[in-house]
RNA sequence: GGUCCCGUAGCUCAGCUGGAUAGAGCAUCUCACUUCUAAUGAGACGGUCACAGGUUCGAAUCCUGUCGGGAUCACCA
């Protein structure tokens, strides 16, 4: 369906070369909103054709309002506000609209696949510390964007990169060996993420004990460090396993079992999912051999200690440590192995989306300057999502100062207060069991996401642990409450009021203004999907709703009594609920039936 | 020190091609439930858009500088 403005532009553009005698370009027609203290529906900014009327705004928007009411039969009536011109609709092309959206099951949405395969990466987590509240903004963002994508067109593909190898992963191994005693998730009872960072913690405290012992006994600190017996051996442990050696890998293997099992758990509870993982275990060597590729292409050089360096200061940024002089490989080597891998295993991708905080721009900064230098194809529209840290009152998270909101801590606290205000409001008495349960989660984690999500993803954001996420407001809970009253109307209404051959010439300004609001569904999704941004989805959605609660205070539907007017209002809460409930699931909130 | 991001109401945030009198939610105060679900609605209160210049018919938005906050510049990931 063809968009209002793009119909009006081409109408001004006649307009103008038949008035002034000089065609305005395209970028000249600017439109907006008409602001609701006037009367009209779209607005034109006419300053930039005062150029070519050579006339004052005032009166080249009377000569172009004369010309559109003339030419344009959806057009009612303008008014002039200086150089503004407000142009008012018929009824009929919001009533004709109003109908011709209730035919589309995915109205708003692009095609599927038209737009072609593009992979989003989330959540990537560190393998030793249990998921928190950060990894909730990254894992809520990184999904929301991709099912936006998705909506928008795209075939997308979600991915994650498992950091499942380094000294990191052998102090936990570590520690657990020692400390253990065999204690298994099965056997303590703790989710396995849990159990694994556990010992990550056990290992930090026996090292630093350690380090304060040598010291005490006359070392300096950079000894104590680096003679602490358990780093010494958790060092060892890595070479063996690099070796390969079979009880390593086995202990390996079975700890890293634990800890995907917990997060997958945790996913589940989030529900986020991922169409395919890689594990740096098996990325850092196609790192490894990019290197060399690197260093004979001469992107690359070798310092005379052995490691391998890319000299970026020609591109404003510093020189990059590629490969240590012992040959292992950084963080950086691996994302270059991963972000070819990705290539050569989806051919034709347009782009990699990589769902990362902030502090980590100019990695990937030099990440994609590095691939474009080798010149692989795609790398020139990589993204690094960038998004902001989640604060606390009293500043970042740390978990020395146990300030870290734990995700499963923070989801479970989510569903146990939708169940407080629940109960508290006793509508759910018929309900049973199990199916409250589901409901208490779908109202707790839609305030956490929608929470989350409503910020803009680049910016900081502040969670106050002690006030808690709201349910009333600016809210999850309080969009899916206006869809549950969407729901019951339509689950009341006769099937015989369930039709759109209804004929309305009039409508009220609440109605006229809650389905221009559902016009835009369309360019909000295309904003939201073109900028990476879940809040502009969020953030419309709720003025749907905004809109439609007022509406429904003030109007009656089911009890409207003429058949053709309760009929429109009908489809008018239909179509409303389709859309908010279509744009909270492009944010992964799900809808109730009833709450 | 270099680079990047941010600064809008008491608090949390919108404001996206530069446009009309800068908007919401929370908090505070009024009013409205025998009603299609009040997890609501209507209203009041609340602003030198950090500051100073500049560009423009027009700046919260663009440019420059200053101040304040954060991030980053590892043989960490």
């Amino acid at each position: 369906m063809q968009r209002i403005e793009d119909i009006l532009r081409a109408v001004v553009i006649t307009a103008t070369q038949e008035l002034f005698g000089q065609a305005a370009a395209g970028e000249q027609v600017q439109f907006q909103k008409t602001r609701k203290e006037f009367a009209g529906d779209i607005t034109i900014v006419v300053f930039p054709l005062t150029r070519l009327s050579k006339q004052s705004p005032e009166a080249t928007a009377e000569a172009i309002g004369t010309y559109i009411l003339s030419h344009f039969a959806s057009a009612d009536a303008f008014n002039v506000v200086k150089g503004f011109l407000n142009i008012e609709l018929k009824a009929s092309f919001w009533t004709s609209f109003l109908k011709d959206m209730s035919t589309h099951d995915k109205y708003g949405f692009g095609d599927k696949g038209s737009r072609g395969p593009i992979m989003v990466e989330y959540s990537s987590p560190n393998t030793n510390k249990p998921l928190h509240l950060g990894h909730l903004r990254n894992n809520f963002l990184g999904y929301s964007v991709a099912r936006i994508l998705e909506a928008y067109g795209h075939d997308v593909v979600k991915v994650q990169i498992i950091n499942d190898r380094g000294i990191h992963i052998c102090k936990s191994m570590l520690a657990w060996q020692r400390f253990g005693n065999g204690e298994t998730p099965a056997s303590s009872g703790l989710k396995g993420d849990k159990l694994a960072g556990k010992y990550y913690v056990a290992f930090d405290k026996a090292y630093k004990a350690e380090i304060a012992e040598g010291i005490t006994s006359g070392k300096s600190e950079d000894e104590a460090k680096a003679s602490a017996p358990i780093m010494l051996a958790a060092q060892e442990m890595l070479l063996k396993w690099e070796q390969k050696d079979p009880d390593t890998i086995a202990l390996w293997k079975t700890m890293n079992g634990w800890v995907y099992d917990g997060f997958d758990a945790t996913y589940h509870e989030m529900g986020v999912d991922f169409d395919k993982l890689y594990y740096e275990s098996d990325t850092y060597l196609l790192g490894k051999e990019t290197v060399d590729l690197g260093l004979e292409k001469g992107v690359f050089y070798r310092r005379e200690d052995g490691s391998v360096w890319c000299d970026l200061t020609g591109d404003g940024l510093d020189e990059k440590l590629l490969l240590r002089k012992d040959g292992t490989a950084v963080y950086m080597t691996q994302d270059i192995g991963t972000a070819i891998m990705r290539f050569r295993e989806y051919p034709g991708l347009l782009s990699q989306i990589y769902t990362v905080g902030n502090e980590q721009e100019y990695h990937f900064k030099v990440l994609f300057l590095i691939l474009k230098k080798l010149g692989i194809p795609g790398a020139e529209n990589c993204v690094h999502l960038s998004y902001g840290m989640v604060e606390l009152p009293e500043g970042k998270m740390k978990s020395r100062e146990g300030t870290v909101v734990d995700a499963d801590d923070l989801l479970a606290e989510m569903a146990a207060t939708a169940q407080a205000i629940a109960e508290e409001q006793g509508k759910l008495e018929d309900v049973s069991a199990d199916e409250k349960a589901v409901l208490y989660k779908t109202i707790g984690y839609g305030a956490l996401k929608y929470f989350l999500l409503k910020v803009d993803p680049r910016k900081t954001m502040l969670f106050d642990p002690k006030e808690s996420i709201d349910f009333i407001g600016n809210t999850g809970p309080f969009i899916q409450f206006n869809y549950v009253r969407t729901r019951a109307i339509l689950r009341k209404a006769d099937a015989a009021d369930l039709k759109v051959d209804w004929q309305i010439d009039n409508l009220s300004d609440a109605e006229r203004a809650l389905i221009k609001k559902l016009y835009e569904f369309p360019d909000v999704l295309a904003t939201a999907a073109q900028t990476l941004d879940p809040s502009q989805i969020a953030n419309y959605v709720y003025d749907v709703v905004k809109e439609y609660s007022s509406y429904y205070q003030a109007s009656p539907i089911l009890k409207e009594e003429d058949p053709n007017i309760r009929s429109m209002r009908l489809s008018l809460t239909e179509q409303t609920g389709k859309v908010v409930k279509a744009g909270m699931e492009l944010l992964g909130v799900g809808m109730p039936e009833r709450m």
